[in-house]
DNA sequence: CATTGCACGTGTACCG
DNA sequence: CGGTACACGTGCAATG
């Protein structure tokens, strides 16, 4: 009776939703409250295994085990406590809003048909944003731990796109280089011969270096080729002379060709 | 008066909300009802240009200029005919939901201080989700166009996390063959390494080639330097010898200590 | 009809 | 206290 306080609970209030009820995980059996366990708000998109495959239906939606029940417990309360206590004018508008079937047309009559459909809207849309959480989580799985660090799911979505964006720029410029390198070798082959070039005569580099670390006299003597090799502009070389002795290493290069070589 | 109908419009009703009233677009002034404009929702994800920058605050909060407002138009509507025909137990539970201002423990007094706040707050959480949308906009312009083809929040999410994992996997891919590639160019090469693991002691590796370009030669001993140069464990480089010849190149490295190589 | 998807406003938890 | 972020239930549009 007393349709008053908005009614949220307009029809008998005993097992008026006992399906909406039980979809809450606040099953009337087991009459210890499930224990509080608060868990934090989604702890942080704890990163599942990759699990390439099989997130399909099997272990979908075992995240929410005992999570954010403290919430429906309080749900729940709250509209018991509004049911009992016939004053209190407690005005929780929107918990699960009673609307008893969105007709707004006319209030009365037809009460009981329809309610299971509001039921499944619900489950549907829960499922759904279930379902997006996950994808949140994998997305989040799979970037950089650098970015995304806040763990929301905006920085989620603008990490993703920078990721990407950076995956995209790496990919094209490693796939450029291959295709150059792939080029260039081709080239080279057809190009022998003309060692001789104009104007640029044969001289010897000499790189000495007085350390008796081997490992470090190897390493100078690694980026000199490298830069030696990074000249492809008409330049040849034509020897590499190198020892190692107990007080030091020495190398002498012999090229061909016109060159500039500034070593930092 | 009469509190009952759990109130929408408790207060005056006459400039209840005035902000949030402006704050749906409905202001009082343009007598013209807007025109209807549906719209479609989202327009699905229109791909804005790249934007790379700039998305900060400016155009922002533009898409939604003349879009929902249906919405809104009718949410007004509604409350104005709930307000206006006394009777009529429209039970619209949760349009701007009344809830005077959370403050559930008791209904009356302290009325009219805190309004604001929770207009700010409708206003910040509108401001999160559009920004969020916008993400998922930014993050749905640069998938590829075969994917995330229903362009739904949920298929987005997920065609982004595939898109991640193939172009890692692509790069990953494309990042060794470059280096396989690299090693290999000249595929005519004869490498004859002196693989001699064991327990040996001093000895020579020996590297022939037999392309007559020079800079393919040095990229090919850059790379067994560094080889041999990343084997810091017991291991010493003691001479280097080469020869560019008009019909090939070798190369006599000799090592000491106990090594395993294994060119592949 | 039923289903999918989205935006909305709200309540709550956590952080300065 | 205000700020941020999330899950929630709901209404509405669009799609079968």
């Amino acid at each position: 009776m007393d349709p008053f306080y908005f009614g949220p609970d307009q029809l008998d209030a005993a097992a008026v939703d006992e399906d909406y009820l039980t979809s809450l995980g606040l099953v009337v059996l087991s009459p210890e409250p499930v224990a509080p366990l608060p868990g934090g708000a989604f702890e942080a998109y704890q990163r599942r295994a990759p699990a390439l495959l099989e997130h399909s239906l099997q272990t979908m939606s075992r995240r929410y085990s005992g999570e954010h029940n403290m919430h429906r417990r309080m749900f729940s309360y709250l509209r018991r406590v509004a049911h009992d206590a016939g004053a209190a004018v407690v005005a929780a508008p929107a918990f699960p809003a009673p609307a008893r079937e969105s007709v707004p047309g006319f209030g009365v009559g037809t009460s009981q048909a329809p309610r299971s459909s509001r039921f499944r809207n619900i489950m549907r849309e829960r499922l759904r944003r279930e379902r997006l959480s996950q994808g949140f989580a994998d997305l989040h799985a799979l970037l950089p731990h650098g970015a995304s660090s806040k763990g929301g799911k905006n920085d989620i979505v603008g990490a993703a796109a920078g990721y990407v964006r950076e995956l995209v720029a790496r990919k094209e410029q490693l796939s450029a280089r291959n295709q150059e390198l792939l080029e260039k070798a081709a080239s080279r082959w057809k190009q022998q011969g003309g060692t001789r070039s104009g104007v640029g005569r044969g001289m010897v580099v000499k790189v000495q270096a007085e350390s008796q670390d081997h490992s470090m006299a190897l390493g100078a003597f690694v980026r000199v080729l490298q830069r030696l090799k990074a000249m492809e502009a008409g330049l040849q070389v034509t020897a590499i002379r190198t020892r190692f002795s107990a007080g030091g290493v020495w190398m002498n290069i012999g090229v061909e060709g016109q060159f500039l070589l500034s070593l930092t």
